[in-house]
DNA sequence: AATATATGAAAGTATTACTATTAAACCGAA
DNA sequence: TTCGGTTTAATAGTAATACTTTCATATATT
């Protein structure tokens, strides 16, 4: 796909300061995405964030008020990525089956190039969605956070993507599950493929998950 | 089901001190069910079980090294319970494709009643294992936890149903991801009509969640 | 040059996830 | 019924986490 010099806006209520807003602020973010992949979101802390960034942890309280926050942020920001892809690949697709197996290969497929167009890196963002997200909404505060828009953009892409299959087949009862069911399911055979891979049937370079997800859906919205 | 009074072994790398050996450790483990439901697991702690169970935290980590190494004994005994269920519901059936309806029903259908041949309360474990269990291979030590056979339930369970696939259509490709999809996926639909119900189409009492898997693998596996 | 804003340094707090030690209670066998 | 072993309770302690607070300093704006 071709890189524009596009820019993701995240909502407010997701930062105490705009991370864009500033050298400190992108650097905190850039970094953090690597250190989620190296230590894992549970040991990954603000101090040693602090120390890896050569600034202070009171600096980053600054702008994410807990690293759960930061986390929500880094979702955000990846759906909100995926929505512009979504939106960008599917423009001029005129036939409904074509769009919904492009979402569904942007779904699905590894994401292997960092366009770099940002400050972030989008193949270790992509990581972080498959081993960590499923962390930021099983918590006691999903309902409330919910309400106040934290899941907006995830939300918003399954949405899209439902009325298109709903397009393909207005009499379909459960496109929202068909949807969610296909990217959690993918994520999760991704993460199962390195770690769990009796779960799984993902073979090196024969592009699995994608054939497998493509199929189901052709087959379950008939 | 009829109940029968089974016992459910747990593999003993799993337990410092086998919780059935005692009174406390069935209080530990009937007590941490509660808990962790009301309280979500990052709120659980054996400091707050000791004080509800009028025992000792210290005696608490003489059953289990770890609140995690606690969870994935729950995660290991729900597999346990439903591997037998699996096993109880299908012996005797010889279509294949009554087996597999009878499986899918089983993961996907919502847990609603305690049989309780036990100490262990199998709805709100059912909860648990919806809302938490994903954090508890989401670590950095899933790979080592995974050579131990901590995962060896699920996985087992999984090899089961996948087999039955395979006896319906021996070159289907990915009996291991479809199957996987679906106890994932079924768990996921049970938390989002919870929390975030713009990503499902569960309805009360339609039995949604168990009709779409249902039709999903049996068009799938064609 | 004055002022506002952003960042840094340091110290402090409550809680967590344990470990270690010792003493008391319990339990079965001689 | 007392001995010995095991189990549990009570207490204290540790290192780390997830913050908060305060104040000083650097930098940018007017």
């Amino acid at each position: 796909m071709e890189s524009l010099p596009i820019h993701i806006t995240i909502n407010s209520e997701l930062y105490t300061k705009n991370p864009e807003s500033s050298d400190l602020g992108k650097k905190i973010v850039r970094t953090s995405i690597e250190m989620i992949n190296d230590l894992g979101f549970e040991s990954f802390t603000f101090k040693k964030l602090g120390v890896a960034i050569e600034s202070n942890e009171s600096s980053i309280y600054r702008y994410f008020e807990s690293k759960h926050a930061l986390l929500v942020y880094l979702i955000n920001w990846y759906w909100s990525w995926i929505e512009y892809k979504l939106v960008f690949a599917t423009t001029n697709i005129t036939s409904a089956k074509d769009k919904l197996n492009t979402a569904i290969t942007l779904f699905t497929q590894e994401v292997k190039e960092d366009n770099s167009f940002t400050f972030i890196n989008e193949v270790l963002l992509n990581k972080i969605i498959i081993s960590e997200s499923a962390k930021a909404y099983h918590t006691k505060d999903v309902d409330e956070e919910n309400k106040k828009g934290f899941y907006e953009t995830y939300k918003r892409v399954v949405q899209r993507v439902s009325d298109i299959v709903l397009e393909i087949n207005p009499k379909f009862e459960f496109p929202h599950m068909l949807i969610s069911t296909v990217i959690e399911g993918a994520h999760h055979q991704r993460y199962f493929s390195q770690h769990l891979p009796a779960l799984t049937d993902v073979e090196e370079g024969k592009n699995n998950v994608v054939r497998f997800y493509t199929d189901l859906v052709q087959k379950t919205i008939v």
